[in-house]
DNA sequence: ACTTGACCTAGACAACGCTCTAGCTTTTAC
DNA sequence: GTAAAAGCTAGAGCGTTGTCTAGGTCAAGT
């Protein structure tokens, strides 16, 4: 029921050291537990707020923003339109994100498709002698 | 037809710090022309360069891979399967990255609605009194 | 003449998100 | 009993990506 830091680092991904500077910067919704020895126990609960940490983490909410979020958790009931504001707000920022890899998707898997081409074409004759031409200009137009 | 850093950076949303930043990275593929009193005169082919190296650091590519992307391009024709190469590895890249920020969508999404039902439940009268209860648990099942 | 504003270089500084070190204690395995 | 492994704190260090400052040049307007 009670994991070690090295353990949870293992099922979490993040290293041993994050974990504590995750800590130290409060992004833990609970005060994690203690041994007499001072070592760390986390429960089942942290490793659950751990990943949803990681979740925020990997869709580019900043460090900042999480810390507020579990503020407003650690305070208990009351806030929960708080809460959801900012998920939201959140929400909107990955759409964003979302939207802007697809852009530079598109723009990428067409100079992808022209590359192939002309790989294709010369592979072993190089034929378009024009050096420092590159099939990117058809991004300014 | 020449621009000047100041008509660059605001056409292109990069600072004229960051363009001489870029430039002293090696992010440009051919040197930009200076007037006779040193100040630089931009091509449109350099903003259009510009734009590109935009969708990529736009789409998370590391400076240091768009001047591995300048190198090749400036050393000219020869090394079309290597640009090749590199774009699709960012290509797979930012497909990984969108999947990432779609299962980040859906999880945070599952949590707004769950606060969204809280919020319109209780707005006046706060129903549940578990106070250091998070909607958030369902993540680590 | 003089001020204003855009530009130049070189280099310092900064925010973010960790990562690593030093120096120490505790636990575990042999 | 002892050595390796794991933990602790406090704080330094670092890679990335810019941003800002200092100190100076240059051109245009008033």
């Amino acid at each position: 029921m009670g994991l070690s830091i090295g353990q949870v680092a293992e099922r979490t991904g993040l290293s041993v050291h994050a974990l504590r500077f995750y800590e130290r910067e409060g992004l833990l919704a609970d005060q994690v537990r203690r041994e007499s020895n001072g070592r760390r126990v986390y429960s089942e609960d942290d490793v659950g707020w751990l990943a949803m940490c990681i979740k925020f983490r990997s869709s580019g909410m900043p460090l900042d923003t999480i810390r507020q979020y579990t503020e407003l958790v650690r305070k208990g009931a009351g806030n929960e339109a708080d809460r959801l504001a900012l998920l939201r707000s959140h929400q909107e920022h990955i759409a964003a994100q979302i939207e802007e890899l697809q852009e530079a998707m598109r723009v990428i898997t067409h100079k992808v498709t022209i590359y192939e081409e002309h790989v294709a074409a010369g592979t072993a004759s190089c034929l378009w002698t024009t050096p420092n031409e590159e099939p990117g200009k058809e991004l300014s137009a």
